[in-house]
DNA sequence: CTGACATATGCGCCAAAACGAATACAACGC
DNA sequence: GCGTTGTATTCGTTTTGGCGCATATGTCAG
């Protein structure tokens, strides 16, 4: 799975689970490796592991911030753009991504009100 | 790899490479299982096993002829129906796919004004 | 019925890739 | 400096799934 992006590598890394549910959940918000690893409860290593093959495709770009790193979504060019678009539409009808795509946007929001970095300061009660 | 019709299977089913080469070609005409062996220059077996897992699916249909066996593109419901048209689509800019499909549309059409190859029903002089 | 052809399937093998655990790296607070 | 925290990477293992080959099923021609 490697080369320049083509339409079956971008197919490739999308048809996996959990990266999939990553991309779904980053469409909905920015969010540190952190945030993901709690989102999905899923082992810290994966997510960057899953992470890493996202950068790799163009699908993310990662911003560090400290010692931390913001993950966005990044829409490829034309046609993949569109085929990125059409996955996650259809994820909008699966109850189950939905509900971590709502949870993202929660995560998402929260900070944005705080203007804190990462949980690290004044916890919420 | 197994369950309804979910946006993770048609991904998983669409990101095999062979799988979405038969795809794309049958995206230019109904094609034979003989048809498409010869196409991608690939063994029979190996063709039939990703038409039954596209079957599944609910990708393409399968219509008896015969001994031959015709399938077809199956367009899934919506918004499953965008995802693999926005595949097909991107598949349109890359050159290996490109040719490809232009040869099973040409077998497609040399089947439908000859009535040489697998024998379509019985309509003679 | 028999043999040839088209397609489907069962089985064993193999490779790509995801995972878990441990560790390395880097930035922060003290 | 130290330890702590967030992230990345390495290693070894395991699993998933595609393939080759042989064979079964089914259909037509003779």
């Amino acid at each position: 799975m490697s080369g320049p992006l083509s339409t079956r590598r971008l197919l490739e890394t999308l048809a996996e689970p959990t990266r999939f549910r990553i991309v779904n959940c980053l469409s909905a918000a920015p969010l540190f490796v952190s945030d993901l690893q709690a989102l999905l409860g899923v082992p810290q290593p994966t997510v960057s592991r899953h992470l890493r093959v996202l950068r790799e495709v163009g699908v993310v770009r990662d911003t560090p911030i400290g010692q931390f790193v913001l993950y966005r979504l990044r829409r490829p060019a034309e046609p993949l753009g569109r085929l990125l678009a059409a996955a996650l539409d259809a994820a909008r009808d699966e109850p189950a991504l939905r509900t971590e795509r709502a949870n993202a946007w929660t995560e998402g929001r929260r900070r944005a009100h705080q203007r804190t970095a990462p949980p690290v300061e004044g916890r919420s009660p």
